[in-house]
RNA sequence: UGAUCCAUGGUGUAAUGGUAGCACUCCGGUUUUUGGUAUCGUCAGUCAAGGUUCGAGUCCUUGUGGAUCAACCA
C-alpha cells in the first residue's frame, strides 16, 4: 500500500480551506445543474465526475438540479435522457430537483424586492433596453422606468404574472447600478413573460425567473455548500452574491459559486449548437451517432463508463483554457477494455486461404480462450476447417525480413490453431489474387503440447473458417473533424473542416460465437482493436462499431 | 481602448517561497501464439523583462499573448 499523496486540484483546495475555517464537514452538499435541452456530452462529463467525485470524496450529499426556466427550450425528453446518463457513468444522486420546484418561493422573494424598491417594471423594447445597457467600456444609463412607485410596480408586476401583458411587452429588472463595470449588474431581469408550456408546472405561470435570479437561489434553498460552474460564469458572480445578499439568513449556509474551466477535447466540437446543427443537418445520425461527443454516443461507440471516468480523472481540471488531446480519453478506453474485453476473431477485409493438406469434409473444433494472459475469461469452441478466411494485408507474395505475416515460401500460425505454409496463389484475368494455398502442420495445433506446436514462428494471424463464419455488418469510424479545433476560426465554419471519412461500412466475417452476442457487448477483435455490438443489430443482421482500434506500431513504420 | 480571469514539455495537469514531477503523444530497447498488452528507456517545459528574497514556476511591477462579459438563453 502506497500511501503517496495526491495533490488536490484547486477546488479541493478551497473546500479544505473553507473546512479549516470552521465549516462543519456535514454541510458539504453539491449540485449538477444541466438544462434539459439537449443532450449531455463530454464536457458535461467533466462537471458530473467532479461534483459527484466530490460528493464520494467527502461523503456529501450531490443533488440532480435540472435549470429549467425557460420553457421554450426544455423537453421531458432531456431530462430523461440526461439521468440515464448520469446513471449510466455509474453516480447516484441525492435527491433529483428542479428550479422550477421554486417558482413560488422566488416570486415570493421578488414581491418583496418590490416592496423594498429592489426591482421595478420595465415596460421598454428590448432594443431601448439594449441601448441603455451600454457596453463594456461605456457605462449605461437609467430606465426612465426606474422609478416608479412601489404600488405601480406592484400592481404591474401582478398583471404580469395574472397574463394581462403580451409577452415581450414587460419586464421585472433588479434595480441594481447602470453604470456598474461588469454589465452583469446593470439592473438584470428578474422575469420576463413567457406565455409558454412548461414540461413541469405546465399553464401555471406566464412569468418565469431568469437564470441568474434562480440558480443561487436554488443553490441557496438546497443549501448547497459549494455551486461549481464553468468559467464563462465568472462574470456572473458578482449577481450571484448580489441576489445571495438579499435572502440569505444568517444562521442558514451561504452558497458559493466557483467556476473551472470547461473540457474541450480534440478534433470535435463541444458546444450544443453546434451538436444540434450536426443532428439537425444530418451530418450524423442522431445524438447519439457514435462519431458525437456525447455520452450517449461514445455509450453507442462502445466507451465505458469506466473509462470515462477514468478520463476526468486523469484530466483533471484548473482554471486555463485547454484542448484535450482526445488520444488520452481514447488510451482510457483502450487500457480499459484490455483488461475487461473478450479477444475474439473477425477479418473485415478478407481473402480465401486453402489449406490443399486438410481433408475436405473435416472441421474441428479448436478450444481459444476468450484471454490467453488472464484468468476467469472462460473460452469458447471455434471451428477450423480447410477454408478459411484472413485479412488481405496480412499476405503478400514476396516482402523483406521485417514483414512477419504470410508470404510465399514461408510459414505464420494460425491463432489457436496450426502453422501454415503459403505454397501458391491463384489469380482472376486482372491479376487479382482470389485464392491462396497453403499446406498445414498436422501437428503444430496450439496448445497441443508437441514439439511441432512449441515451434517459434515469427507471425500469428487471426482467421475464420468460411464455412462456419458469420457475416456482420461493421462500422469503422474516424475522427469527425480534420481539425484539431475545428470551432477555433474565426473566419472559417466548423463544418469546413468535416472529415469525409469519418465512417466506413465494412462487410465482415465475424466466428460463429459473436452470433449471440447482445446489444453494447464488447470485445477486441484480435490485431485489430475494439468493437461493440450495435443497437441496430437483429436476428439476421450482425453490426458492430469500432470503437477504437488496437496501437499498431507496424501501420506506423510504413509511414 | 473598461472590467475580470488565465499563462509550466506537442497535449493535459502537479509542485501551498526550498530537487520542476506525473500521465498521454512521439521515438527506441526487451518480452510476446495479438507488430496488442506488459516492461525499460530517450526527447521535451516554467510567456518576457525588471524587482523582493539566502532562495521565485510560485510574491510584486510592467509588458506580451489568450479567454470572458453588452440574449426577455443557460
Amino acid at each position: 500500500m502506497s500511501e503517496e499523496k495526491k495533490s488536490l486540484n484547486f477546488l479541493e483546495q478551497i473546500i479544505e480551506e473553507d473546512l479549516a475555517n470552521g465549516l462543519p464537514k456535514e454541510k458539504l452538499r453539491f449540485r449538477f445543474p444541466p438544462e434539459p435541452n439537449g443532450y449531455l456530452h463530454i464536457g458535461h462529463a467533466a462537471s458530473i465526475c467532479l461534483n459527484f467525485g466530490l460528493g464520494l470524496k467527502y461523503n456529501a450529499p450531490v443533488n440532480l438540479r435540472f435549470d429549467d426556466t425557460n420553457p421554450a427550450k426544455e423537453e421531458q425528453e432531456y431530462v430523461d435522457s440526461i439521468q440515464h446518463d448520469v446513471q449510466w457513468l455509474g453516480f447516484q444522486w441525492d435527491q433529483v430537483l428542479y428550479s422550477s420546484d421554486y417558482f413560488q418561493q422566488l416570486y415570493d422573494w421578488t414581491l418583496e424586492f418590490i416592496k423594498q424598491g429592489k426591482a421595478y417594471v420595465d415596460n421598454q423594447s428590448s432594443e431601448q433596453m439594449a441601448a441603455q445597457k451600454g457596453t463594456p467600456t461605456e457605462p449605461g444609463i437609467d430606465s426612465p422606468n426606474r422609478n416608479r412607485s412601489v404600488e405601480e410596480n406592484m400592481e404591474l408586476f401582478l398583471k404580469m404574472k395574472n397574463g394581462e401583458f403580451e409577452e415581450g411587452s414587460h419586464v421585472l429588472r433588479a434595480k441594481i447600478d447602470m453604470k456598474h463595470t461588469n454589465m452583469h449588474m446593470r439592473d438584470p431581469i428578474m422575469y420576463r413573460i413567457l406565455k409558454r408550456h412548461h414540461h413541469r408546472t405546465g399553464n401555471n405561470w406566464c412569468i418565469y425567473p431568469m437564470y441568474d435570479w434562480t440558480h443561487g437561489e436554488s443553490d441557496y434553498l438546497e443549501q448547497i455548500s459549494h455551486s461549481i460552474c464553468t468559467l464563462e460564469f465568472k462574470s456572473h458572480r458578482d449577481l450571484y452574491d448580489w441576489y445571495l445578499d438579499q435572502v440569505v439568513d444568517a444562521d442558514k449556509l451561504r452558497p458559493k459559486q466557483r467556476e473551472f474551466a470547461r473540457r474541450n477535447l480534440s478534433y470535435t466540437v463541444m458546444s450544443k449548437r453546434k451538436l444540434l446543427q450536426l443532428v439537425e443537418e444530418k451530418i450524423v445520425t442522431g445524438w447519439d451517432d457514435p462519431r458525437m461527443p456525447t455520452i450517449s454516443g461514445l455509450r453507442r461507440r462502445g466507451y465505458s463508463p469506466e473509462s470515462i471516468r477514468n478520463f476526468s480523472e486523469i484530466a483533471g481540471i484548473a482554471k486555463r483554457d485547454n484542448v484535450t488531446d482526445v488520444a488520452l480519453l481514447e488510451f482510457c478506453v483502450k487500457d480499459h477494455l484490455n483488461k475487461t474485453a473478450p479477444r475474439v476473431m473477425a477479418v473485415l477485409d478478407p481473402i480465401k486461404v486453402i489449406i490443399t493438406n486438410y481433408p475436405e469434409e473435416k472441421e474441428e473444433f479448436l478450444d481459444a480462450s476468450y484471454n490467453d494472459y488472464e484468468d476467469g475469461f472462460g473460452s469458447r469452441a471455434i471451428p477450423f476447417s480447410r477454408e478459411i478466411y484472413i485479412e488481405q494485408e496480412d499476405f503478400k507474395e514476396e516482402a523483406n525480413k521485417k514483414f512477419f505475416r504470410l508470404k510465399l515460401g514461408s510459414e505464420v500460425r494460425l491463432k489457436n490453431a496450426y502453422i501454415i505454409k503459403a505454397e501458391s496463389v491463384v489469380k482472376d484475368e486482372a491479376g487479382n489474387i482470389t485464392e491462396i494455398h497453403c499446406t498445414y502442420d498436422e501437428d503444430s495445433l496450439s496448445g497441443s503440447g508437441t514439439e511441432e506446436s512449441k515451434r517459434k514462428v515469427k507471425g500469428t494471424l487471426h482467421w475464420v473458417s468460411v464455412k462456419h463464419a458469420e457475416k456482420a455488418e461493421v462500422r469503422v469510424y474516424d475522427r469527425l473533424f480534420t481539425d484539431e479545433a475545428p470551432d477555433s476560426y474565426k473566419d472559417k465554419d466548423f463544418k469546413e473542416f468535416l472529415n469525409p471519412d469519418s465512417l466506413n461500412i465494412i462487410k465482415a466475417f465475424v466466428e460463429p460465437s459473436l452470433k449471440t452476442a447482445k446489444i453494447l457487448d464488447r470485445f477486441q477483435f484480435q490485431r485489430l482493436g475494439y468493437f461493440c455490438v450495435d443497437k441496430d443489430t437483429t436476428n439476421e443482421h450482425l453490426v458492430f462499431n469500432r470503437t477504437v482500434p488496437l496501437r499498431d506500431s507496424w501501420a506506423k513504420m510504413g509511414e
